[in-house]
RNA sequence: GUGGGUGUAGCUCAGCUGGUAGAGCACUGGGUUGUGGCCUCAGUGGUCGUGGGUUCAAGUCCCAUCACUCACCCCA
């Protein structure tokens, strides 16, 4: 095979694209009583909007994005996520000054270097959400409370939200000194990449697999204590919210997010149906994120969910059927068939699905392809039935046929199937 | 970047210790000269991922390479 999409980027086929379609409409009609408006920023951005927004030091920054300079030598990214773009563009658009709360969606691809695996592509897509513009805690709350609804109209099943928080930049200086002390002590126990962890993103540890790590983790000192006061009664009014709206989730203090934004409330969706890809969905708070853009200091929450990862999880829950013609028109002969072309193009102009073949058939063959395609009914129109002036329906579950009037053709068939 | 697994027809796969490629499904046509599904008969379709090597002979053995896939890592 001479071309083949490029490693980790997938076509989406007729099959697959109907969820996918499912999905979205889902999420625009769950969005809009929330007061969600759709944006819809560019994928290509400069380099550093992600640099500075994300954090030099993560992953997706160090070694994930797709970088490029231009003609003109400047830095060019194709988003590795949206948060970044979504907050660019309301500090460009002033959109605070309209109004400091801004509650906004968008859905589309993004691009990570990364191995594929099951559940993790190249270029993938999300549904972002953000609420820019106000502190929370009622924010965090009403914006979980709408992920959740989400994923239950998709009748999802299994799925458990894991929510944590990081506090503040102040809380986190004695937690790491803490963490840090302890990581030390127990640094021959641990594998040797939490090893270095413990020297560069000490947090890290705490996602480990080994079980030798996950020990040592298990009696590390946790966040949550060091949360000072705000941050504490934040976290403490979050949880009333959820447990008041019967929102269950999981307390998990090792939760941590690999975006150097985050702060305060964070929360993943997980899964136990999808391997080691597990979250299909991520967010949290990012207080400091649209200064450190150039914006106002405005705080603001949001979260991300893999369409990919949402989409296997809602095939493997039930195949839907497609859906079908609802006429199929066979035409026998020169002179039928371009009565029949025009017929059936009548029919679609008000919004009849109607099938019929392009290259000259017999009635056994078109008959054949009408069942292939579902079609509840077929119209069988032939020179005979042209003499006649009338042509003859036949339902194809019951197999009954009858004749219909050539003349008024468009409103007796538009009786019949509707 | 590091490991493991797999590449044979459009799809799912078989092919034992090397002997020159098969099944089911799908597709096309006949049995029904203008009536689908079931049945039946026939047909189309493969440089066995690619390149090299061993051999009288390679889908099968060896080497290399590519692709896909799962896991590590990271995350949606």
């Amino acid at each position: 095979m001479e071309f083949a999409s490029i490693k980790g980027f997938k076509d989406i086929l007729p099959g697959e694209t109907e969820t996918w379609q499912r999905l979205e409409a889902a999420a625009r009609r769950v969005f809009r009583p929330y007061g969600f408006k759709e944006i819809k920023p560019p994928i290509l951005e400069r380099t550093e909007l992600f640099s500075r927004g994300i954090g030099l030091d993560t992953d997706i920054v160090a070694k994930e994005m797709y970088s490029f300079p231009d003609s003109k030598g400047n830095g060019m990214t194709l988003r590795p996520e949206a948060t970044a773009s979504v907050v660019r563009a309301y500090i460009q658009h002033k959109l605070y000054k309209l109004d400091p709360v801004q509650k906004l969606y968008t859905i589309g691809p993004m691009f990570r270097h990364e191995r594929p695996q099951k559940g993790r592509f190249r270029q993938f897509h999300q549904i972002n959400a953000e609420i820019l513009g106000d502190p929370g805690p009622k924010s965090d709350a009403d914006l979980i409370v709408m992920v959740m609804g989400l994923l239950s109209t998709l009748g999802l099943k299994g799925l458990s939200l894991q929510l944590n928080s990081l506090g503040c930049p102040q809380c986190r200086v004695q937690f790491k000194k803490t963490l840090n002390r302890y990581l030390a002590q127990k640094t021959d126990a641990l594998c040797s990449d939490c090893r270095r962890r413990a020297e560069t993103n000490p947090l890290r540890v705490f996602d480990c697999k080994v079980e030798a790590c996950k020990e040592v983790v298990s009696e590390a000192p946790s966040i949550l204590e060091f949360l000072d006061e705000d941050c504490r009664h934040h976290f403490r009014s979050l949880q009333e919210y959820l447990e008041d709206y019967k929102v269950p989730f999981i307390l998990n203090h090792r939760l941590v997010r690999g975006l150097d934004y985050y702060n305060r409330t964070t929360f993943e969706i997980q899964t136990e149906r999808l391997g080691s890809q597990n979250a299909v969905t991520g967010g949290g708070r990012y207080d400091g994120l649209v200064k450190i853009l150039g914006g106002p200091d405005q705080p603001a929450i949001g979260f991300a969910m893999g369409i990919e990862r949402l989409v296997e999880l809602m095939e493997e829950d039930q195949e839907q059927e497609s859906e079908t013609p609802d006429l199929f028109v066979a035409g026998l002969g020169a002179k039928s068939e371009r009565k029949v072309f025009n017929w059936v193009n009548e029919l679609r102009q008000s919004g009849i699905w109607v099938d019929m073949v392009y290259a000259p058939k017999g009635l056994k063959a078109q008959m054949k392809q009408a069942d292939r395609s579902g079609a509840k009914k077929v119209l069988i129109i032939g020179d005979n039935e042209l003499e006649a002036g009338k042509g003859v329906l036949r339902d194809m579950t019951t197999k009954e046929q009858k004749d219909v009037p050539l003349d008024n053709l468009l409103e007796t068939l538009k009786k019949e199937i509707g």
